[in-house]
RNA sequence: GUGGCUGUAGCUCAGUCGGUAGAGUCCCGGAUUGUGAUUCCGGUUGUCGCGGGUUCGAGCCCCGUCAGCCACCCCA
């Protein structure tokens, strides 16, 4: 329950151990694939100047306009907590000169911010997993990318499927832009309000519009790749001969033009229909002409971002969340006596890399339920005849294994258990009293 | 930013017509100092999201607000 005027911000969560588990290891797993490819991770501020976000992410989108976490410094500069994570990467690699002579591939894992009505799949504090190629013009880094994301993803256990299109250079997109207006113009009427709003300022989104209406309309209008120049052309051509070539399967999709105004030729997303309305997991492109409107040189440069909540969403609907691992041993004292020789006996194990819970002093049957909860492998209980040389028992709380021996002789029966537990153990939602009873 | 639904014990929920806030579960202790069955006994569970209004009286009705969920929009 909410404590009264004391509550997170909207659309920000907190994280507890349980959860935090599936976290850390779907962050190890992405970090192992990472180093596969020979991408080096960045650590950027979460907090940029508001002019960087509104030169790059593009005045008109939704994202700057009405978004984005901005407020005054306490010296008047305004501030804005980052929506995305690309433009700060481009930025810090144009004021670190890392790009001269470089072609650097970077990724960066974290907290992104937007200001947007919290729903299922989106949060107003989220986490990305960025990845940014620089001065790579080539098909060959197109596909190299979407190779990793499709790693990513099968190495996640996500079910989704991959769209691409292509958008061109600048210019043959804004002659497509007067072509596909020429054609709504007639039935401007026809349109959704929101489309007839898009037709002035973002026409190519009305090409994925919702509307039933509008679908129809766009399911008619030219294509952008009919229209590429013929350089953007080959490009395309060359990167769905490398996606055939690793046996990557795609769709085209005409109508996937992108939110974000710095985009050009290739874009790509995966796709889900797990996740309601919320259905991109991973989505990224080209964006050559970024680094130069930044204030860089002229680069190239291409990258993606996979939403982590998404991720662990489906993970968790497809049955492949990680779980916490489990402590070793629990060891529990009946009376203040014993607690002492317990919790030395708990250091000498942890000595030993050996995890320990310690409990008590309690009843018996206080203990058995305390180690039980602890979820620990084995348990052993100490009291005052264990302190005057009787046998201490170690028992095996999954199983049916069971172990005698002085209380000296632990340290070195627990190395002989060979204790080996699963990292990842299956969750099957029991707990060890129901296993019991099922047994 | 717009709309719909929902907020009662740690959890799942009931709460009739406006009349003393309940059940199950969980947790703790005991019957039972030594390896967890079952059962029984006892115990703690609360700003009814928050604020205001109507009323003799509000968990219930009204207004506002906050949060959650879902959809629009947008996007990872």
């Amino acid at each position: 329950m909410a404590v009264k005027g004391l509550q997170a911000v909207r659309g920000m969560n907190d994280i507890f151990p349980a959860e935090a588990a599936a976290w850390q290891a779907l962050e190890t797993d992405l970090r192992g694939l990472l180093q596969l490819y020979d991408y080096g991770e960045v650590r950027l501020p979460l907090l940029e100047s508001t002019e960087l976000f509104a030169r790059a992410i593009g005045d008109v989108t939704d994202i700057v306009q009405k978004e984005m976490y901005t407020f005054a410094d306490r010296n008047g500069d305004s501030l804005t907590l980052r929506p995305e994570g690309t433009a700060g990467c481009v930025r810090a690699a144009i004021q670190n000169q890392t790009m001269r002579g470089q072609t650097p591939r970077y990724y960066y894992m974290g907290p992104m911010f937007r200001h947007e009505r919290p729903q299922k799949g989106r949060y107003r504090q989220f986490h990305q997993l960025g990845v940014e190629v620089f001065g790579q013009a080539g098909a060959g880094t197109d596909a190299e990318i979407i190779a990793l994301s499709a790693r990513i993803l099968k190495q996640a256990g996500v079910q989704a499927s991959l769209q691409i299109n292509s958008l061109g250079s600048p210019e043959a997109r804004a002659a497509y832009r007067e072509r596909l207006l020429e054609y709504l113009r007639p039935q401007q009427e026809a349109l959704c309000a929101d489309c007839q709003t898009r037709m002035e300022h973002n026409p190519l989104r009305i090409l994925d519009c919702k509307v039933p209406g509008c679908q129809q309309i766009a399911s008619s209008a030219p294509h952008l790749v009919d229209h590429l120049d013929s350089e953007s052309a080959l490009h395309f051509a060359s990167l769905q001969k490398l996606l055939t070539a690793l046996d990557i399967p795609y769709q085209l999709n005409h109508s996937l033009v992108r939110g974000l105004d710095y985009y050009n030729r290739t874009v790509f997303e995966w796709v889900t229909d797990a996740l309601g309305a919320q259905g991109t997991v991973l989505a990224g492109g080209r964006y050559d002409g970024l680094v130069a409107q930044l204030g860089g040189q002229d680069t190239p440069a291409i990258g993606f971002a996979v939403g982590l909540e998404r991720l662990l969403a489906l993970q968790e609907i497809q049955g492949n969340q990680a779980c916490a691992d489990k402590p070793v041993l629990f060891i529990g004292a009946m009376e203040d006596d014993s607690l002492a020789r317990s919790w030395q006996l708990a250091e000498a194990l942890r000595d030993l890399g050996i995890s320990v819970v310690s409990g008590g002093p309690a009843g018996f049957k206080a203990l058995l339920k305390q180690a039980e909860r602890s979820r620990a492998l084995f348990q052993l209980v100490i009291g005052l005849g264990q302190l005057q040389g009787e046998p201490v028992i170690i028992k095996e709380q999954c199983g049916e294994g069971r172990w005698e021996g002085s209380l000296e002789a632990v340290i070195t029966g627990l190395q002989s258990l060979g204790v080996d537990f699963p990292k990842h153990a299956p969750h099957t939602g029991q707990n060890f009293a129901t296993a019991r009873r099922s047994k």
